[in-house]
DNA sequence: GCGCTGGACTAAACCGGTTTCGTAAACTAG
DNA sequence: CTAGTTTACGAAACCGGTTTAGTCCAGCGC
């Protein structure tokens, strides 16, 4: 391995200026360039990172914490944060908390530890304060898609609430007036977003939202399936229903299907997230698509100017769009 | 924050015994050890990991190569691969390389800026020779789940051969005797084993394989829906599809859906893999399961292995499963 | 009482960059 | 021709650990 040194003694020049010349902080004639440009060549000098890392005190590396990778919502998303992360020359350290409080704490860690220079933050379970309290003293932290309540770092969500009054508004105009809702854990704020425009779809049409039939719980398959199991047992059953996620549709459909009914027939099913493979299902899922790609460049770019101190906004909203498939019918 | 050399001060020995102590190279009398402890505690000592990396030249951090961290499969597996690391305290470092030659190559860069202490490598397109003589000199490298020709570095495969044989045979034993078979491109070792294995199974019963009933492409739905087209369009249209991976099923599904016939009742459709939502179809895709799970931890260990200088096996064998779901049919 | 052994601990070099402060030489202005 | 300003570059400190090669001293055997 070279190092500046060599560098330096090939070209006849001190290691100060060859670091200067190559980090662009100094002007040289064109002699001494080439001079050091030409070493370099020959002796194939790669600067030692960790060396540049300790001196600066920078990694140029951000961290990526989710529920869980495997997750196609959060693989996506990580897959974009990535390839905007690479593009400004960042590397992407990741880690999975499963849901456990303490790695999400763990994780914030990483910063204290100058593993990272920064952080781009997923959860999906409701915080009790801990890491809110844990959060709140960083300065290069970035939440995206969920909120933990009473931060101050920049946060970038999506329109909730418009999703879900567009996909509740699709249902209506296909003719539905008896339209459950199934969502996540009932404090997350997507969770309460997605719920209120579920219900200010219902009362613009003068339809006063039914309590039983909303149902919170969480973002899962077996929770969609419970869910549904319970709706369709009451007494007068909706014929379609908005989920919080699509996670919780797929978890709906199944049951559907196990209990011998059709979707879209018997009961019209509208997602949330369009996750990759949600127009492979049968019938493909009718859902309110989240703009992952956009989400996680925003993600990045907004950690990136946080990183090198500029000025950030708090709070960004990214719009969705309804994709419909097939997964609602008409009826008249 | 503090250095170590505060808490030596602190503590009233020397920065050498300190590091020594926390890195438990030295047995210390209990008083010693006590006051150590005790200064660390004080002054919430946490070592700088960039200093640390620069003088031991070790990084404790993994690189992941994938062609798209997006893929389910690849989700899956780096998620298990970050959970083993983790255990072991190892950071993981992830990059997507969209199946671009260039990118593959520039990942092995990381290696010799000791951005990373090694790397797990995923590529799913053949190689011409250039990624083999890049990772070839690299003793730190790992290849999972698909080869490249020529390279002398540890692997981590699954039972290619075996899994296509029992998939086939299972075709086979329901009653079907015209089996097609549509696989990925044709130089992966995963394709020429997995079309090995159908071969074998066919022959077994005395059917000569069909050229024209093998189709080998491109481990994408699309391919799989250009490929039925074709074998369905063939004067003597077989009753089942053995797919090379449970995208090809995918598309091959789909497809035969579009064209208004049904699966498994007109064709029969066995997948590979056994990605996430491989029982979310409708109906369940029938496929031979990979053990995710297994092969990403048992990548990390031989990684691990391999950084700590000790021996490792040239290539590991895991086996399949075969997981029996909806997609195929009983024939008489 | 002496040499030897081993335990406890440390000085100093090292990892390989970056950066601050400064100086000598060349150039400009008056 | 001199004083002042640039230009071109370098010495040395610094980032904060780890590690090697010793030093010093207590205890032991004889």
């Amino acid at each position: 391995m070279t190092t500046i040194s060599q560098v330096a003694r090939e070209a006849g020049y001190s290691p100060a200026t060859v670091s200067r010349y190559l980090n662009n902080r100094i002007e040289l004639p064109a002699s001494t360039a080439l001079r050091i440009d030409a070493a370099v060549a020959r002796l194939g000098y790669r600067p030692n990172l960790l060396a540049r890392r300790l001196s600066t005190g920078r990694t140029e590396t951000i961290g990526l914490v989710a529920p869980e990778i495997s997750n196609p919502f959060f693989a996506e998303l990580a897959a974009m944060i990535e390839d905007e992360a690479e593009r400004h020359g960042y590397s992407v350290l990741m880690s999975s908390t499963r849901g456990v409080r303490e790695r999400e704490i763990t994780s914030l860690r990483r910063l204290e530890d100058r593993h990272v220079d920064g952080l781009i933050m997923m959860t999906n379970q409701p915080d009790d304060g801990t890491l809110a309290r844990n959060i709140d003293s960083r300065s290069n932290v970035v939440l995206v898609d969920e909120d933990v309540p009473g931060v101050a770092v920049p946060r970038v969500f999506v329109e909730n609430e418009y999703g879900a009054y567009h996909a509740t508004r699709h249902l209506i105009e296909s003719g539905h007036a008896q339209i459950a809702h199934i969502g996540g854990p009932r404090d997350l704020m997507s969770v309460r977003e997605r719920l209120g425009g579920y219900r200010r779809a219902l009362r613009e049409i003068r339809i006063e939202p039914v309590p039983s039939r909303v149902l919170l719980g969480s973002y899962s398959r077996e929770f969609g399936a419970a869910a549904i199991d319970e709706i369709l047992a009451s007494a007068k059953a909706p014929t379609a229903v908005f989920c919080g996620s699509d996670i919780i549709a797929i978890g709906v459909m199944q049951r559907v299907r196990e209990l011998g009914l059709k979707v879209p027939d018997d009961i019209s099913v509208v997602g949330f997230d369009d996750v990759p493979f949600a127009d492979m299902l049968a019938p493909a899922l009718t859902t309110v698509r989240q703009p992952i790609e956009a989400l996680g460049r925003k993600a990045f770019r907004v950690l990136h100017a946080l990183v090198n101190g500029q000025e950030t906004v708090a709070e960004e909203r990214l719009p969705v769009t309804l994709v419909e498939r097939q997964s609602v019918a008409r009826r008249s």
